[in-house]
DNA sequence: TTATTATCTTGCATTATGCAAATTAATACT
DNA sequence: AGTATTAATTTGCATAATGCAAGATAATAA
């Protein structure tokens, strides 16, 4: 369970800047978190004998004066951790390393809708990814959960999900998760999933202030505030898709769909859209006027977050999305009044996998300054 | 230059948390903070023995079993501020103390349109308030600037605004000010300055994260996350007047002035508009449509910050901004698909004084959390 | 071979904090 | 009135995180 794992605010604040800057040397540290080199030194040591970090020689320092510097990067068999997808009609799960990268991972049929069922289904899957792969629990930062869904006012329980419909007392201000997983159990819907992968494993590892724009069923999406999640009131920053009124047409997957279906285009769900639909006119236009809207709320975005990007990702298809961010680079101006470039607009580094931004909330948890609980001291 | 003081993070928190929930006993503070109580007493007796706290008698704990609490305030002679408003064409200064008292106040013409005539007028003010207060300059945090406009993107220079348009190489990053006041400076624009007054001394007192709209002759704003303003990349969050074209009619002063011009309504400035005004049909409906577009721009700021609070401030009529705040509270729904209650939406506790915001900055700078430099232990 | 340089490490002092016991001043009970 | 109970506060002592300064290390430069 992570227990021994307790990182101290100076080590966490090392292991972000690694995350966000890469591998550094132990003076680079000190420099950039403007702490004793001394005391870089001494946590350091502590995280590399912990397993934490690595040591290497510094390629760049070659033909330099002075004692050579190693540098320090994550070690990837440091810490692990588990994510849950709760995928409309299935679950999936995985195991990630600290790095990120994908352990081991599964999909489930839902066994049937219960609370109960699906959460033993996921544990179990989960454990035994862990169990096959022979990690010590203690390595192991906890589990993530994440499901498409947006949260209701009273006590913050879910809402608008298929499997959630009968989890009437499922509040996440409880914990009713830990039981199932015998480990720290963090949840987020996948928009907010998806962004956090963002920020850990994606295109985002080194920006303070970003918003994700994600495009699947509805539309939803997530913001980072000063290298964190910022949630709100009732969960409900990022949650663009209330700005598209449901009555009318709107850029998300629901709406395409529904478009297709009127046309008489046989289709099931969104991943059976394919090449041969991206060309027909009916799809064309479709993108057009969608691309319209989503240039529109990025001008949102820019007046209200002004973050320094905005990440555009889903499931919708990938051609899509991608379409949607060369629509922005090619009009160059977000609006009328707005004097400045652009933002940084970028693809999402991966659509699939929500379970990975599942799996990075227990690291986020353990590793992440903002997230310390502890005292601080000095400064008399 | 308030070198002496140099709190601590658990001061900081200390501090933040009496501003935030009023006068408590050490041991509530112990217990919010969740530090020892030991710990408490230490740090507190400093702050008292400081000046920046006093101690009285707990008037709740009437009748009571156990050792009389005795609640700590902030002292208001502990720490004192400066604040300059570079309102179009004067200039405004004032001095206020740690609760947010103004103790002096000045309105000047301004001498010329230089940087430099500016701000030694700005400053020679100041320094004759403190002076004639008698003020310990140690006692004096700071001081702050404050100026109607926005900024360019280049280097972060001020735009948009008449005293600024020789000020080519103010760039904010920059500290051109400090050698004319001769103590630390800061400074933003009018609407954040008053986000920023309503956090300390305001209706947000006590709110982790809220929005400001601020609408004068044109529509600002500001954002506070996690009890901390959020400016951006640019600096442009909470600039919502850019999601209101300026080719369309817009909720803000200018518009409602040309409207009247228009309409051959003999006025010169936005504070000429008086009650008469009001009950002029061009002007009710210039405030329906405007509380449409306010009610719009709730739902925007709830949809994307998601806030617990959404402040109404500025420059316009004080009726205006009440029929504003009223007809969200009216309507009661925000939008189509918006699914919650309102945010708390609250007319600004005062419209004037841009500068009292200003006059924040260098305390939040001194006495906020997050603004603290320095380190921290505890916790392996 | 020696000087210079920059990184890293170690010894020591300082500071902020927690823990546990002691102190204090109120009410509740007999 | 006197004792017990209670909760806030304080004090003594131990501990943990950090900074500072001096030293060790390993490279290049002269």
């Amino acid at each position: 369970m992570a227990n021994d794992l307790n990182l101290g605010y100076n080590s966490r604040r090392i292991m972000a800047s690694i995350r966000a800057s890469g591998p550094q040397s132990r003076a680079d540290l000190a420099r950039s978190l403007g702490v004793n080199p001394a005391t870089v030194t001494r946590l350091t040591t502590s995280m590399v004998d912990g397993g934490l970090l690595t040591e290497e020689a510094d390629p760049r320092r070659q033909g330099l004066k002075g004692y050579p510097a190693k540098i320090l990067k994550i070690e990837s068999t440091g810490l692990y951790s588990a994510g849950v997808y709760l995928d409309p009609d299935r679950i999936r799960t995985c195991v990630i390393n600290a790095t990120g990268e994908i352990m081991a991972n599964d999909e489930l049929a839902l066994p049937d809708r219960s609370f109960k069922s699906v959460m033993s289904a996921a544990a179990t899957s989960v454990k035994e990814q862990i169990n096959d792969l022979g990690l010590d629990q203690n390595r192991v930062a906890g589990c993530g959960v994440s499901y498409p869904g947006q949260y209701t006012e009273d006590s913050l329980r879910v809402q608008r999900i298929q499997q959630f419909k009968d989890w009437p007392n499922v509040s996440i201000e409880q914990d009713l998760l830990k039981p199932y997983f015998g480990m720290p159990v963090k949840h987020t819907n996948d928009a907010k999933a998806a962004c956090l992968a963002e920020l850990y494993h994606g295109v985002c590892t080194d920006v303070e202030d970003f918003c994700y724009i994600w495009l699947s069923y509805g539309i939803g999406g997530g913001a980072v505030v000063g290298g964190n999640p910022h949630l709100g009131r009732v969960q409900g920053a990022g949650e663009w898709g209330g700005l598209f009124p449901k009555s009318n047409s709107r850029p998300s997957g629901q709406d395409l769909f529904d478009t297709l279906k009127e046309a008489r285009v046989p289709i099931d769900k969104l991943s059976d859209i394919g090449l041969e639909h991206l060309k027909m006119p009916i799809v064309h236009s479709w993108r057009e006027r969608a691309a319209k809207q989503i240039q529109w709320l990025c001008l949102v975005i820019a007046r209200t977050f002004d973050p320094k990007t905005i990440v555009i990702g889903g499931t919708l298809h990938p051609q899509i999305l991608d379409g949607f961010v060369d629509h922005m680079v090619l009009v160059s101006v977000l609006g009328e009044d707005y004097q400045h470039s652009l933002p940084n607009i970028v693809r999402a580094s991966r659509d699939d996998l929500p379970e990975l931004g599942a799996a990075a909330l227990p690291i986020h948890d353990v590793t992440n300054p903002t997230a310390y609980a502890g005292k601080a001291n000095k400064g008399w």
